[in-house]
DNA sequence: GTCTATAACTTGATAGAC
DNA sequence: GTCTATCAAGTTATAGAC
């Protein structure tokens, strides 16, 4: 009986990629449906159409069926914003990031609370400088790239805009109506008066 | 075996009345401590000292000890924003909004993960509105009181400004060094820009 | 008013048949 | 490669003794 490792996806043969996809998939639809909390090992196989035992071969711990989940979710995220961010010109970035996460996370609703979830629950592995971090950095590039010479902290408005970019998010997550493009705007606008100082 | 109903405080004795508070303390501790899924009836009556059967007999269900525990943390915190509100003029009432729900819940962490605990995972039974609404009503009055004229949405505002609150807090509550109160501030800068238009 | 004892069930995980 | 069968440990909740 071969127990599959965590990594070394290039290893894997192809039906055993598929079936390792379908239970990333079915394991971020039961977070968005029911939270972590409802994400049992029996919930996960029951969606799959397969038994406990089987979702255990394919991941080693129900775990790092999760982790994996988790890490499908947040790289597709990273992707879309690294490439909506590179494409615009230093002065324009911290805008550009904002509408393009706003964007990915509205069109992505099920990653978007898999991410939450994973944010809230994962007990200190997470590290809140990995999310404003890069925000900081590119508002630090920007008031270069215009000369703004007020001391604002680009650690705090960071932190404060991605608070107010998820709160956008899960607005729209309760009420499907609320139209998160103006909302993004209304951001930018208020980040754009606070890094032009 | 009477067994005692979740309302009708009004008639307990006073060693109930104790116990009661003394489940909604530890459980506050434990929510705060290792989040939902670790807050077992089991962990709860170990922290209180007594039998899980013993718990239940204050509590109808684990369900209504945990609920109780979040509108206790819910009621100290809308109280204690609600007086620093009523005594500002109307047109200071958003930043004294902000300033006070950010020293609170600084004063309070373990309060606050348990309402933040309780947010993200009632599953459904939260209203958003309830959040967003009171700081989009301060924000109308005072925009009325100082005559601004501009046309920005109070329910975005106060979605932004409402998720910067969180995050001020969450960063608060992993890097205790953090400086929440200069923090709060930045916030209400960014908040008097736009309402002032 | 608080306990012991236990019911009834779900959890994640393993061993071994096929 | 996927199954059945089983596991020990955890969950909430109840019944009834004291």
């Amino acid at each position: 009986m071969t127990r599959r490792r965590e990594g070394a996806t290039s290893e894997l043969t192809l039906i055993e990629r598929a079936r390792r996809t379908q239970l990333i998939e079915v394991t971020i639809e039961l977070v968005a449906d029911r939270g972590y909390a409802g994400a049992s090992l029996a919930a996960i196989a029951e969606r799959a159409g397969i038994t406990k035992a089987a979702v255990l071969y394919h991941f080693p711990t129900k775990a790092a069926v999760v982790r994996a989940a988790h890490e499908h979710a947040l790289a597709a995220l990273v992707a879309d914003v690294a490439a909506a961010v590179e494409a615009a010109a230093p002065a324009n970035r911290p805008a550009a990031y904002v509408r393009s996460m706003v964007g990915h996370l509205r069109e992505h609703p099920r990653h978007t609370r898999m991410i939450i979830e994973a944010m809230v629950h994962d007990d200190g592995e997470h590290d809140p400088a990995a999310r404003w971090g890069p925000l900081a950095q590119l508002i630090d590039a920007a008031r270069l790239a215009r000369g703004a010479s007020g001391d604002i902290d680009p650690r705090t408005t960071a932190i404060i805009v991605g608070g107010g970019i998820d709160a956008i998010v899960a607005e729209q997550l309760h009420d499907p109506d609320y139209d998160t493009a103006t909302a993004a705007e209304h951001l930018v606008d208020m980040l754009e008066t606070t890094i032009s100082r």
